[in-house]
DNA sequence: CAAAGTTACTAAACACTGTTTAGTGCTCAA
DNA sequence: TTGAGCACTAAACAGTGTTTAGTAACTTTG
């Protein structure tokens, strides 16, 4: 069986080979350039090959959006420590936001994508979403149980402070702050932060 | 003269042709279902014609967004009868969220599109956008002016609360609720809004 | 070890986009 | 009436995603 498990090996070699190349050039290129020519292009196969190990592109698109969820993940982790859940919200809304501005391309393709998003609740991408998703209620939850806000409302107050946060991340990768100048956006964002951290402390 | 005021009376009947059947078949098809070929089949045209009226399809968006901006406009005229400036905010706000449920196409195109947004800037669309944009900043100066808040920057308190609106139909729009089950979405937008007028009180 | 079967791969095509080119026939001013 | 300009289009081009038919190498089998 020696055979059939190196051919396994060889496709999930060539699996991640196909998805490596498609992450390079997303970054490279953004969404838009990506495309499976150019995916096969820099793997020196044919576009056809391409087909034998991804469905189609929405295949594609779908594990590059696990990356960037696992990314999103990854940059969150810090917040997970901090014993005070007031503090670790805070961090965790910090390094949402933080994320979101840094890393725009993935933070598109997470949430503002167009998607076939009927399909995308299959996928490993969601669940982990919805891990760090958890992450963040829970935390709302234990700065509700430890009474930091009057309202005791958990799931409320966290889809106010998410849509706040996304909305957020939302004007800037999606460009329209162009009324603000360039250099006062980072700075309004900051301040916006700290007026719903303030706001919150009121709920 | 006549005939160059007919001929260009003629050019213009065209544009508006070509819009009013773009305009249907967006709001039937969607954006991925509008294509040139479908405008010029529906006008009875061949494709190249579109171009004679149209320099591409950009144009066509960016006219199609000034009809998003003016149906946006239109939404929320009834907030800008209230005295109150503080009644008037709320209303606005809800109407502007209300909007975004009611027309999420409409929505997607002013704000969720990937768009060419370098060019937007000197389009009409942009300028209407504006315009209701500072409807919207004034109301909160006003409530500034007023002593609704103790705070004091404008700035900040319409960007954190346009943050909020924004992020709360995005995530409705781009469909990335589906944590919650569909029959609550609504309702929990409507606590959302309640939420952040309750936050804003204490600002 | 040779024949047969299976697999990995690709050239070329298909269908669908946006857009341009090279006309064609009609309108209109002189 | 005639020549210039105009509205319009068929056909093509270039770029997408995807499929098909076939080839050549690898693997199994007799």
């Amino acid at each position: 069986m020696s055979i059939a498990e190196r051919k396994e090996r060889e496709k999930a070699e060539m699996r991640s080979l196909i998805l490596s190349a498609a992450h390079h050039i997303f970054k490279e290129k953004g969404y838009d350039g990506l495309n499976i020519r150019s995916i096969a292009e820099r793997i020196e196969y044919s576009p056809a090959t391409i087909y034998l190990y991804y469905k189609d592109k929405n295949e594609i698109f779908y594990a590059l959006q696990y990356e960037a969820a696992a990314a999103k993940r990854d940059h969150l982790i810090p917040a997970a420590g901090i014993e005070d859940p007031w503090q670790r919200l805070i961090e965790f809304g910090r390094l949402y936001v933080d994320f979101g501005l840094k890393h725009p391309d993935w933070y598109d393709l997470l949430f503002l994508t167009r998607a076939p998003m009927e399909h995308v609740e299959n996928q490993e991408c969601w669940t982990l979403g919805m891990a760090t998703h958890s992450f963040f209620v829970e935390t709302v939850q234990a700065c509700v149980d430890a009474r930091y806000f009057k309202s005791t409302d958990t799931q409320t107050i966290a889809y106010t402070l998410w849509c706040h946060a996304h909305g957020l991340v939302s004007l800037f990768v999606r460009e329209r702050m162009r009324m603000y100048p360039p250099e006062q956006r980072e700075e309004l964002a900051r301040k916006s932060f700290a007026m719903i951290v303030k706001m919150a402390e009121g709920l």
